[in-house]
DNA sequence: CTGTAATAGTTGTATTTGTAACTAACAAGC
DNA sequence: GCTTGTTAGTTACAAATACAACTATTACAG
């Protein structure tokens, strides 16, 4: 019997983005509903959260989004009085971005969300299934595959 | 010891996104370099060069896509020649879409690149990894956690 | 038939994103 | 000091997307 006959839903990037818009619909809807965020906000505001103080660069590498992306983001963030942003008098390129109170309050309740949000993914796997997904994603987010291009 | 604190990297729909990310910037490199497609372009036409003859509506069942979104698609698609319309005469609301000779030439093309490509990711799998990782996602493209929004 | 609802697909407009060019501040060589 | 280069972050403009409203056609109830 041929496998030779190419399939969609093996493609590795189509099967990842179908699983990846579909995990997160349900997610968005709440940030969104909740607080007004996008997705780039919502991932800015979690990684202060779970960080403390950073710079717009530090949350573009851990991320691996541009600046431009932050930096609207923040700007949103900021207006809404979710983040705070200090300016670092000794270098001054560069601002210190943490979380208002309020963001801090975001940032707990859409934590909170989240875990149970991902318990549930969870659901449709069995343990083991779920430690090797995991592993298997952060490798593959690691890098492409390198010798294309 | 507690396992109580949030990771990010453990979170499953930000793991995906980030492997989807990661895993489509050189392929989408090359069907952007080679045809000038886009995203849904790209889809569209493989749904085609993989299924044959299949209106807009059955497109965006199996894609999941927006019919708005195929529609856009379609036009480029057509208005570059990839892609043929035909009406159908007993309902005249349906259009039959096919790929026309250079549209096949570029998604055998394609497909060709795919194949590498998926081969070139999975590398970085041992293949028991690769084998648990598409049962897993398959499983959670079918749909969200439920008990949400 | 005729009026109402449903379906296929398109178009308009507001948001969002990507890319490149920009400003401001620092660094380093001379 | 003064040029040249680099880094942090912002802004401008073009491209892409989402969402709602639209046209055209068929279905179906009475």
């Amino acid at each position: 019997m041929e496998t030779d006959e190419f399939q969609l839903q093996q493609f590795l990037p189509y099967l990842l983005n179908q699983a990846a818009e579909a995990s997160s619909l349900e997610f968005q809807q709440i940030y969104k509903d909740r607080y007004g965020m996008l997705r780039t906000e919502w991932r800015v505001l979690f990684h202060l959260g779970l960080y403390g103080r950073l710079t717009a660069s530090d949350i573009g590498q851990r991320a691996r989004m541009h600046k431009t992306k932050i930096s609207r983001a923040v700007h949103r963030l900021t207006e809404r009085r979710f983040v705070d942003r200090t300016r670092n008098e000794d270098d001054r390129r560069v601002e210190y971005l943490s979380l208002t109170r309020q963001g801090q309050t975001a940032y707990d309740d859409l934590r909170a969300v989240a875990r149970r949000y991902d318990a549930a993914l969870m659901d449709a796997l069995d343990p083991a299934e779920a430690e090797v997904l995991r592993r298997a994603l952060l490798k593959l987010s690691e890098a492409g595959p390198g010798g294309f291009t």
